[in-house]
DNA sequence: CACCCCACTAGAACGCGTTCCAATAGTCTG
DNA sequence: CAGACTATTGGAACGCGTTCTAGTGGGGTG
């Protein structure tokens, strides 16, 4: 079903994928969509945390390249919105489920937010444990990239614009 | 309409903005509601620009108050957020029409973020014009922010931890 | 006054997310 | 094997955002 909606959303965005076309494509009945889906946003929140675990493998096999944190967190968001910008509608359709506001999938919601923290994380070259002071970084470089993201699908800002300014950002919230 | 549209959020939050019942209460007919506000979002995404203006008027009247650019910044952002959260179910319809990503409504998206970085910008204690640098920590802050709501409306953060949360961003982005 | 233009009205109609239900298939248990 | 319980199916039905259309009223222009 995943894969139906992906397909879906490639090429119609969020209102390409209708949850009775995902469930006539995928070969099951619409109630057993929803079995597993309760809702458009859940089906779709959950193909963005299929796709973020997705950027996570890929990282692991080509870790991000730089010198010190802001080069390799630079990377990694490059990377990132690469990934994004290469499927606009799709990007738009989970993006949107995310930030719906819809509290029934909030634990699917905060499993994507906690698997885009470990990513920007495990970026970072730090010694020691992670102390608090850290995790309120890491923090701020997901919200800031998060907003990037919504800002660009909102159509206030474009990619040329974005990947400058997270840059920027890395920059100054790294700064010691 | 406006004036509508908050009172059905109060109580009902999206759910409860109804179209035909906005236009019922403001006793016009559904097209005239469609003629001013060409979508549900359009229509909160208004009220949002109304209520964020209604921000900027109070604090021109009690300017936010700190010895350095934290505090203030602090002090702003503690009362949006104080606010927003007087009215949950207002700020979970507003917020989710501001990050719909609806691009129709992309002029008023804009109109909002700008007037939420003019009150950061102002809150702002620092000498000379505005540089590039600190244009760019003015949108940093302004993410934060906005990330910090939307991820309270999605009921994975309360307002408990986000508050704190902000002034550690304002500690971080600030420092020179 | 006659005419035009445009905002407004009332209401039907459409599309899609979502819910619900009766019927069927498949699997586990005694 | 009989019975029970659960997953799945096909499809109807509901609610609400959105669109469309025919008709009405009022204000400016010749």
């Amino acid at each position: 079903m995943l894969a139906v909606a992906l397909e879906l959303a490639l090429a119609g965005g969020w209102d390409g994928v209708q949850m009775r076309e995902v469930a006539s494509r995928a070969d099951v009945a619409l109630g057993t969509l929803y079995r597993y889906f309760p809702s458009k946003e859940h089906l779709l929140v959950s193909l963005m945390l299929e796709q973020v675990r997705g950027l996570a493998d890929r990282l692991a096999v080509r870790p991000p390249e730089g010198a010190d944190s802001v080069e390799r967190v630079n990377d990694v968001l490059r990377r990132a919105n690469r990934a994004l910008q290469a499927q606009p509608e799709v990007t738009t359709a989970m993006i949107r489920a995310l930030v719906s506001g819809n509290t029934d999938i909030a634990p699917v919601v905060g499993s994507v937010r906690d698997e885009m923290r470990r990513i920007i994380a495990d970026s970072l070259v730090e010694d020691g444990p992670a102390d608090e002071a850290r995790l309120l970084r890491i923090d701020l470089l997901s919200d800031v990239w998060l907003a990037s993201v919504v800002s660009w699908i909102s159509g206030s800002a474009d990619m040329d614009s974005v990947v400058p300014r997270l840059r920027g950002a890395a920059t100054v919230i790294l700064a010691h």
